[in-house]
DNA sequence: TATTGATAGTGTATATTTAACACCATGTCA
DNA sequence: TGACATGGTGTTAAATATACACTATCAATA
């Protein structure tokens, strides 16, 4: 096809759906707009791609200024162009999804996030532009993605016990597990370490703690291996 | 985030991997660049994004344009935006793949579509731009894809045997599948229709020919039933 | 017209995987 | 020291997946 600059151009942004997993929820990351269009309103972290970035460049750029969140897990999700999406112009965004460990955050959210906020993504607030229907393919996105890929971890502290795992499975997969059959299962992956401590957590039986053995994830991925829960 | 028009813009495009199966193989449909940069080269069908149209609608009249196909089956892969992909200026595509049946195609390919061409996916010629990748990323999604997915369907005619089904299936997965087992469990999906029809092929015994119940398939879909293979 | 060659079509037995299920252990706190 | 809360552990039955071999039906041809 012919190369013409003539034309008007689409504006490129990208959007983050960023997930945190706390007290037994599932929880999404919202920004306040401070300017119009949607002032006041919540929406997803995100902006313009500059031309001399990529698109995964522009995420992770946008997620740190916004957010202060950085190294974070981040993939993309699906790109949204319906021609009416942003009132003012047409405007085209990259949507990404990233899992970040709601205890690395809480620290930073004072600082450099004042106006970003938590909500549990069963009580999502009213969401400016198209990002209501991002957020709903981004969950649909995590819930196939963890069925067959170990990426849970991301969002969960780096010492965890079978029980935070399994919960966090469960606020996922909006379904009940069970216990044994849940802890054969990942035990038998093998990416598991046990620690030497255990986490007092008071009122009962304190619980092994684990941590997830990245390196040999990378190996057996390699492999081929089968991570389906 | 600040809205901003001071900055240069990236140019949007679409690119679609358009797959054919025939004569037991996968097949891809490219085109022989015109034009600078890579003239003479191989490469996707596909263009700018207009700013009145979807991404969807773009693709879909890139393919008409340049091939001659429509009303196929076509969804949106993944969005390459690497800085130097195209060697003129910053250019962003969003691929798709497309699944056509061959046979409807080849009426027209003489037509609208004198400089395309379909190459077996292991036989590809040296693609332009970051083609390769595309294509090897549309052949990562279809072969995941099709596990738990009927869309096998939309590659045959409208009128096939098991064996051609079997054959396709083969030729995505890269792997050999048991007849028996097969059989067992497409049938079992309850989505094939036995025509009253076999077919003559000469030579041994004719096939039953079978057609794919779009709706029933419809249906089930809603209701979550599991096509995994 | 009998034989050969090519693909169609069919069932069972075994191995593997999944699913369902209940009790004791170990800590805190009243 | 008893109540309460969560941690941790195996077995059995059901369902599913896998492996496997022979007969059927046509065309071509010897």
């Amino acid at each position: 096809m012919a190369y013409n600059y003539q034309y008007p151009r689409a504006a490129l942004t990208v959007d983050c759906v960023v997930f945190g997993f706390d007290e037994s929820e599932l929880k999404v990351l919202l920004i306040q707009r401070a300017l119009e269009p949607f002032k006041g309103k919540w929406a997803l972290p995100g902006g313009f791609v500059r031309v001399d970035e990529t698109l995964d460049v522009a995420a992770r750029r946008e997620l740190a200024e916004e957010t202060g969140l950085e190294n974070v897990f981040l993939e993309q999700l699906y790109t949204f162009g319906t021609v009416d999406r942003d009132p003012r112009e047409r405007v085209v965004s990259v949507a990404h999804y990233a899992l970040v460990k709601l205890t690395d955050h809480k620290a930073k959210a004072a600082t450099d996030a004042a106006n970003a906020q938590w909500f549990p993504i069963s009580k999502l607030p009213k969401l400016a532009f198209d990002h209501a229907d991002i957020v709903a393919a981004a969950l649909a996105r995590l819930q196939g993605k963890v069925r067959y890929q170990p990426i849970g971890f991301e969002l969960l502290p780096p010492k965890f016990t079978l029980s935070d795992l399994q919960h966090l499975y469960e606020a996922i997969l909006e379904s009940d597990l069970d216990k044994r059959n849940f802890r054969k299962k990942v035990l038998g992956f093998g990416l598991l370490v046990a620690l030497k401590e255990t986490q007092m957590a008071g009122g009962h039986r304190p619980a092994q703690l684990f941590r997830f053995d990245a390196d040999k994830y990378e190996k057996l991925k390699k492999r081929g291996f089968n991570f389906e829960l």
